[in-house]
RNA sequence: CGGGGUAUGGCGCAGUCUGGUAGCGCACUCGCUUUGGGAGCGAGUGGUCGUAAGUUCAAAUCUUACUACCCCGACCA
């Protein structure tokens, strides 16, 4: 992709009304804008890194033999009657009507209309156990949005939901859910924990949280430095401690000691039993031909939070610094004097049709500017490695090659290309 | 919803107290010179000063109402 070619508007100045570090920089590194309060805007390049996000959960969702479906975002109130929640809800329930009045509701969560589904299409035990996901827009009317797309009233999930015929199958449903959330958070490439959590409102048995550490998290965890032991304030201030008393105390689980870190909770998983298959009457035959309630469990991951989480987690004083497997692209090309000098343009587009045939993502910045503006703006979106095409190549046929994190080293095109080819391979 | 704050060109801001008809930096357009860390000179484009009403000869500025947005809190993936 040329720069030049690109709707990329990055920004010098930091927007007045970002406070939080992934939003300024998402801002100022053009990949979101905002339309109205909690509501954004993507941008070609913050779409680039969601959708990289969107397929990995995809991929390792289908991996553990989930299917995707996709449901509406628009609702019957109806449907809502049956589990009670069209009163529960209240207000962050986004209530609208049709042109006979009718009334419908912007799904927050899909509980309601899943269950609705294979109520009405499985009947049997021998099609369980059965885990249907959807990669879709979400709408809560949050009381309060804030720091951009990290607590947006819009915003893109992953929400999943299991049938079992009974709790054992639930529970195996649920560990494999669990185990495919700890791979995508590591293909990710972001420091977590899983907390165990208040099922809250949507109600049910057991439940455990996915938090990206870093320290802008909303929520404050207690987490063992040497196992997995994690455990969210909220559940211990229950109990009348306080979290920051137990710092540097022993780990319960006899591992290591506790510490106290701020987390972004990125994934919510549930084991909800009965209780929506109950109110909805969503039932199948056992295999002696009685009709059981069907057991469910629930499995949300924020995507677009996800964005923010990572930038939260991996950012400098210049700007983003990507994980590999999201990173916009992987490498841009720099050519200072691109259109000045006809040797230069030359070697940085063959440069970049060579990166590009070996499967990169490739950037090349082609526009006028000088090295300084070329440098920053490439600092600032986080591209991992440049390649830098100047002056040093008209007077030794020598380019360099910056990785994002300062590391650098020089030398001629065919150097640089073997290096690359080396990466490809690994 | 309680408390606090903001609203002036794409972004960052000054001007408001003390009313006189809008300005600075960056960005953008054109020309020339530049090009290894956010370049220089020259010439330009762009704003009903959040909205409405009021006071006044005159309102970005004073008054009133409203709206939007941000932050803290309660709530939540």
């Amino acid at each position: 992709m040329l720069w030049s070619k690109v709707f990329l508007p990055t920004l010098k100045d930091t927007p007045q009304d970002a406070e939080v570090i992934s939003h300024q920089l998402m801002l100022r590194a053009g990949m979101i804008r905002k339309v109205t309060s909690g509501i954004y805007n993507w941008l070609p390049l913050g779409l680039r890194v969601l959708k990289k996000i969107e397929n990995i959960v995809r991929e390792e969702m289908d991996a553990s033999g989930a299917q995707e479906v996709l449901m509406p975002m628009v609702q019957p109130k109806e449907l809502w009657e049956e589990t009670q929640r069209w009163k529960k809800m209240g207000p962050e329930l986004l209530r609208i009507q049709d042109r006979h009045e009718r009334d419908f509701c912007l799904g927050p969560t899909h509980e309601e209309v899943i269950t609705d589904l294979v109520r009405n299409n499985v009947k049997s035990y021998k099609e369980l156990p059965l885990n249907l996901y959807q990669i879709q827009t979400k709408f809560r009317d949050e009381v309060r949005p804030r720091y951009g797309v990290m607590r947006g009233r819009e915003f893109l999930m992953k929400d999943s939901y299991s049938f079992n015929i009974n709790e054992d199958s639930l529970n195996e449903s649920y560990l494999l859910m669990k185990e495919t959330y700890k791979k995508i958070i590591e293909r990710l490439g972001l420091e977590y924990k899983i907390v165990k959590a208040d099922s809250g409102a949507i109600g049910g048995d057991a439940s455990e949280e996915f938090h990206v550490l870093a320290e802008n998290g909303e929520d404050t965890i207690a987490v063992s430095d040497s196992s997995e032991f994690a455990i969210n304030s909220e559940l211990l201030l229950n109990e009348g401690e306080d979290i920051n008393s137990l710092q540097g105390k022993p780990s319960p689980d006899g591992k290591g000691t506790i510490e106290i870190k701020k987390g972004i909770e990125v994934g919510h998983i549930f084991q909800l039993g009965k209780i929506y298959a109950d109110a909805m009457k969503a039932n199948v035959l056992d295999n002696e031909g009685k009709s059981q309630t069907l057991y469910m469990g629930c499995y949300g991951i924020g995507i677009s939070r996800l964005v923010a989480a990572a930038i939260e987690q991996n950012h400098d004083e210049k700007g983003i610094l990507w994980p590999e497997a999201i990173a916009p692209y992987e490498v841009n090309i720099i050519a200072i004097g691109f259109d000045k000098d006809q040797k230069i343009a030359k070697a940085a587009t063959d440069f970049y049709n060579e990166l590009s045939s070996m499967g990169y993502e490739v950037m090349l910045d082609d526009r006028k500017d000088g090295y300084g503006i070329k440098m920053k703006d490439s600092e600032l979106i986080g591209v991992p490695i440049n390649v830098i095409i100047g002056r040093q190549y008209l007077e030794s046929n020598e380019i360099e090659l910056k990785h994002r994190d300062g590391l650098s080293s020089i030398g001629t095109v065919e150097d640089i290309t073997t290096i690359f080819e080396h990466y490809k391979e690994k």
